[in-house]
DNA sequence: AGAATATATCAGCCTAGGCAAATAAAGCCT
DNA sequence: AGGCTTTATTTGCCTAGGCTGATATATTCT
């Protein structure tokens, strides 16, 4: 060994340093609480919730179609999910529509006025995220990004 | 001016690059959403939830002795606090013990058994909390709190 | 085709947090 | 002391997600 320690083994938190507030996984579980609180501030004017914008973004970007992709790319309960999608149709902004092929399940699409309100929804969710990078650079923003990755990778 | 732009006013995302998901926004949703699944895994042995070990080490740390001074300190509901505490009370861990000058609170103090699994659980929350970080040089994870710091500062 | 399996949604029950009103005890002010 | 305000906790009600089992279709495999 070319050191007295084998660095490329050693753990970011050992017994001694880790203090469970000031540790990323106190910190990041605060700022997703203060971000999501942010959010449902934002965009409480409209009537919609931080959950709601999530499932309404989903269907604007065409990533799921169904309320089973939907559970599958955010990880949500079906249960939930049909209550949610209950919610946002009873609140005019979603529609279920037959599938030709498959009685199963139903197509999921933006009525008119949820196509209206999503520029809003996405201008608002983005306002609230630079909000809270106020004074990061570029490069910064691009690496917290990277680590956000990595940590998921290694989920 | 020194340059054809003025980046130090710039935002982090505008209109045209924000992929709500992909953003730090969604990343950090998911990450936050994650890294709670695992620790309620690590801590179900010990039948422990998440929300549990936060109170839990926030009463170990000495940094809350009372109902109130913990729903401040993590931004909790009174009312949820208070059951929370019942079931902690219930299961044994925790001990609310009358306030010698003030009767409207109690002080909150560890029982043996309290005290016993608080090692165990700081462990585990640690050893969760440095698997998501595999990989992250100790200078990576010190940029990472500080961003999240930073964040939290904005908010 | 018929049976077994997988998929998609839904409905009921449970838990837990947020909110608001109620209660009780301090603290303050004059 | 008496009244007003603040603080700490509790209780009831509401909402919403997680889990389980039920139901209806599709799909796959003989």
């Amino acid at each position: 060994m070319s050191s007295t320690e084998t660095p490329t083994r050693k753990e970011v938190y050992d017994l001694k340093s880790y203090d469970p507030k000031r540790s990323i996984g106190g910190l990041l579980s605060r700022v997703k609480l203060e971000m999501s609180a942010a959010l449902d501030a934002e965009l409480a004017p409209l009537d919609i919730t931080g959950a709601q914008f999530v499932i309404l973004m989903s269907i604007a970007l065409g990533e799921a179609d169904s309320a089973c992709a939907l559970c599958k790319g955010i990880s949500y309960d079906p249960g939930a999910m049909t209550r949610m999608l209950d919610r946002l149709e009873r609140r005019g902004l979603v529609r279920r529509v037959a599938h030709p092929n498959d009685r199963r399940t139903s197509n999921l699409e933006l009525t008119a006025e949820g196509k209206a309100v999503y520029p809003k929804l996405r201008a608002s969710a983005m306002k609230v995220l630079n909000r809270f990078l106020r004074g990061f650079t570029q490069k910064e923003a691009r690496q917290m990004e990277s680590f956000l990755q990595r940590m998921l990778e290694n989920a």
